[in-house]
DNA sequence: TTAGGTGCAAACAATTTGCCGTGTT
DNA sequence: AACACGGCAAATTGTTTGCACCTAA
């Protein structure tokens, strides 16, 4: 399915990713390959990265674009991967994990955001129906 | 601290968030409001979701560029409020909130992610050292 | 030889900002 | 009257893409 041939450019790409825990943007990767890499162009970075992830041998994190609530109570999202739609979902805030996160890493929490990934109910409908 | 004077166009925008579940976009806002509001620019709409969203108002929803993890097993991040930086915390995946969040909400979740906020160890020192 | 990959620059998309006239206080 | 705010368009920033050349298989 995905014929792809090796390419010095994308190892290189991956190898940075394998040695870091930064979770670098495309910007930070391209700055720290290109003193020893001039040629590398930033575009290729990008193409890189998401040939990457499209393979699932990294992880991309992100929302694509903002989104704003109105409700600013913590509480766990959903957001579908057919449509890109966002929904709430009702369940209490847990502070477990606030606690748990703070003695695990050392740093000082104040929330934590749940994200949830799927297929939503409307999509799984039409998914269904045309099957 | 926040000197404000009332402004029909950010109520506007305001009542729009707090009568949707739909999360959206800035551009979404915009092109509800604008049939009634032709005079309306984006620029405004981006401008009042931004002093709505510092006010504390209304909650903001992204991660302000992609990053990449060469890490796929999922894990909780932490991301510092102060300088922008992303680490791994070291917790395990908690299948139940997926089996909760799909149960309470009908959508097919296929995983989450955890993404905890706060003050990285490393500001934490910097803070305390200049007070 | 022949796709897929690269570099480069142009194109795009999302968001921010400067300027200047308008509206709230 | 002062100055925050809105409209508009230009500027920035992050990311994608078209094209001509290059390279692994």
């Amino acid at each position: 399915m995905n014929s792809k041939r090796y390419s010095r450019q994308r190892e290189l790409i991956y190898e940075t990713l394998i040695h870091t825990t930064e979770h670098p943007t495309a910007e930070m990767v391209y700055h720290w390959l290109k003193p020893e890499n001039p040629s590398l162009s930033l575009g290729t970075v990008y193409r890189n990265l998401k040939l990457l992830a499209d393979d699932g041998r990294i992880a991309r994190m992100a929302f694509p674009v903002e989104r704003y609530d109105a409700n600013i109570t913590p509480h766990p999202h959903f957001r579908c991967d057919r449509c890109g739609a966002v929904y709430d979902i009702d369940l209490p805030y847990e502070k477990d994990i606030d606690r748990a996160a703070e003695e695990a890493s050392g740093h000082q929490i104040r929330v934590h955001e749940v994200l949830c990934r799927g297929v939503c109910v409307k999509c799984r409908k039409e998914e269904t129906r045309s099957s």
